[in-house]
DNA sequence: AGGACATTTGGAAGCGCTTCCAACTGAAAG
DNA sequence: CTTTCAGTTGGAAGCGCTTCCAAATGTCCT
């Protein structure tokens, strides 16, 4: 009985006999026989481990629910195959260069990156790596052959036609961060409503998607007119932080002033009222993610993906 | 110019000269060479991967925000190291079956395991595999040799007195899953502090962490002892749940009843009024684990650890 | 200058798997 | 009873690194 015989059985390939496979299943058995990933790495030249990279400045960006939500999604697709999950939270410089030597000695066959900023290093370091690789929404600069994004554009506006439809005029916006994708094209979809509408956005403030800067946000905007009558946020942190500040300053929402998020995260539920916003299938969107890595490694081709929003109306609208 | 003298610059070992070592750095310049961590990995028997692996039944358990913290909190221990972390979502049969299977296959050279179930298959899979393990709080049965823990009980503890301090007298508790150590360990907590204050709980409900569970003791309280006047739960989610049924009840809170939770995760800040809660190191629990199995990975013998809770008086007492 | 010792060097043997390829088997065909 | 061919079989050569060990070189002292 050869190496080759079990190498064939385990791997269930052609060419072994009835009889010894039977053979070899026994030995394996009796011999508690354990094969060793990575010698069959070294061999195949596939680790059978992809990454998800994260970069963005705050080491603690990946505290976000957002995040967790689209592991899940990522881990459910992955658990079809054999494929394992390497998680690279490389916001630090040194969590940037152990990201950059995981890539050049091969340590993973591929992978998905998210929130990449204007000019984020990342960027350049998964070009530089010839490794087959799929973003969670776009870089600002340049579109990646593979990729998968809500309809933030689409969604914004839905979003923004909702407030409109519902009588208010007087419509503020709190923008998210202009250096990335998401904050411009939701930015893009709300000035586009807005224009398709005839009006013209009320006071716009930027945020860079914490809560905080929410609140701050709306604490200019009440600032500079107080008579708003909507706000438009560019994602359900920010909403909260605007719904915060407004309750402080006793407005009533909705019927002072109407707010609407976006993201519905679990947050959106849990403010004080429920906020009215834009759901973006979070799951869904890690799940295709690693689908088309999926695929990608298995020498498909497969198309970028744009995934729907919806508008989810609850109480402060 | 051998390879192993390329080895010995790589790994800067010993015995090189000077004037090798700068030949040999010039090389791997000019050939633009790429070690393979696959290979050095076979030669030396690790493979600079630790996993950090979750059960549970709900594959989606992984969305709680707290998971989220744990793993930053892990990921900034490991940044200092050169090891890489695998994330293993294995509350399906078939993650269960990938998990064992890598462990099997020495895919990675330690492990942290979190949320074990009473009788959590994970828990067998980890003593099997014989790979250093530590464990981020403690299984229900037998105390593993290596783990992190919040002071759940002393946490309870002072939850309780607070109440108790604050002039309250018909306590009612909900509590989290029986099957769980921080579901018994608050549950104790709680029960002392009546204990030792000379008055017995006025309600038990038994929920399961989520908001949803602790929306429905509370109204199982509320049936049962419509006077109660403070409410522990067993963590923030459920207090959460239980604050909204209060609301809907037209119960002020925090003067008809006070409510405090367990966690202070950031929900705890989000619901009206904000959550009274016993803080809980979340964080520091994840790079505790870390450091914890790079202790082991490097032949150390690392004792058990157990992190302080506080708490944090908000408006919800 | 010669010997004792420390340091540097590279050849070669692994690490545990896959896979090419040549050799072999047995059954069907001539 | 050969010939042919499809299907099996295992030897051997990698995959790309580390590390043991023996040989070579260098250093210092008398």
């Amino acid at each position: 009985m050869s190496r080759t015989a079990a190498s064939r059985v385990i791997n269930n390939a052609p060419h072994v006999s009835r009889a010894k496979r039977d053979a070899v299943h026994k030995a394996i058995r009796e011999l508690g026989y354990t094969p060793s990933r990575t010698a069959r790495a070294l061999a195949t030249q596939r680790t059978g481990v992809v990454a998800f990279a994260l970069s963005g400045d705050d080491p603690a960006l990946f505290a976000d629910p957002f995040f967790a939500q689209v592991i899940v999604g990522i881990s459910a697709a992955l658990e079809e195959t054999e494929l394992h999950l390497l998680l690279c939270l490389a916001a630090s410089d040194r969590g940037q260069g152990r990201f950059k030597n995981l890539l050049r000695t091969r340590g993973v066959d591929g992978l998905m990156v998210m929130a990449l900023r204007g000019d984020d290093p990342l960027d350049r370091i998964v070009a530089e790596s010839g490794l087959p690789a799929v973003y969670g929404g776009r870089p600002l600069h340049g579109e990646p052959s593979w990729y998968v994004d809500s309809d933030n554009r689409g969604g914004a506006r839905i979003a923004t036609e909702h407030l409109i439809g519902t009588g208010h005029t007087r419509i503020a916006a709190i923008t998210g961060l202009p250096d990335t994708e998401v904050g411009q094209s939701r930015q893009r979809g709300f000035a586009e409503a807005m224009a398709l509408a005839g009006l013209r956005p009320y006071a716009v403030e930027t945020g860079d998607f914490t809560e905080a800067s929410g609140a701050a946000a709306m604490t200019a905007l009440l600032a500079a007119r107080p008579d708003l009558d909507a706000v438009f946020a560019a994602n359900d942190n920010m909403a909260a932080g605007a719904l915060r500040v407004l309750r402080d300053r006793g407005r009533r929402v909705p019927q002072d002033v109407a707010v609407i998020g976006f993201d519905d995260l679990a947050i959106a539920s849990h403010t004080q009222p429920r906020l009215t916003t834009v759901h973006q299938p979070v799951q869904a969107l890690g799940r295709e993610m690693a689908r088309m890595l999926i695929a990608l490694l298995g020498d498909e081709k497969p198309s970028p993906l744009i995934l729907p929003t919806r508008l989810v109306v609850r109480d402060s609208t």
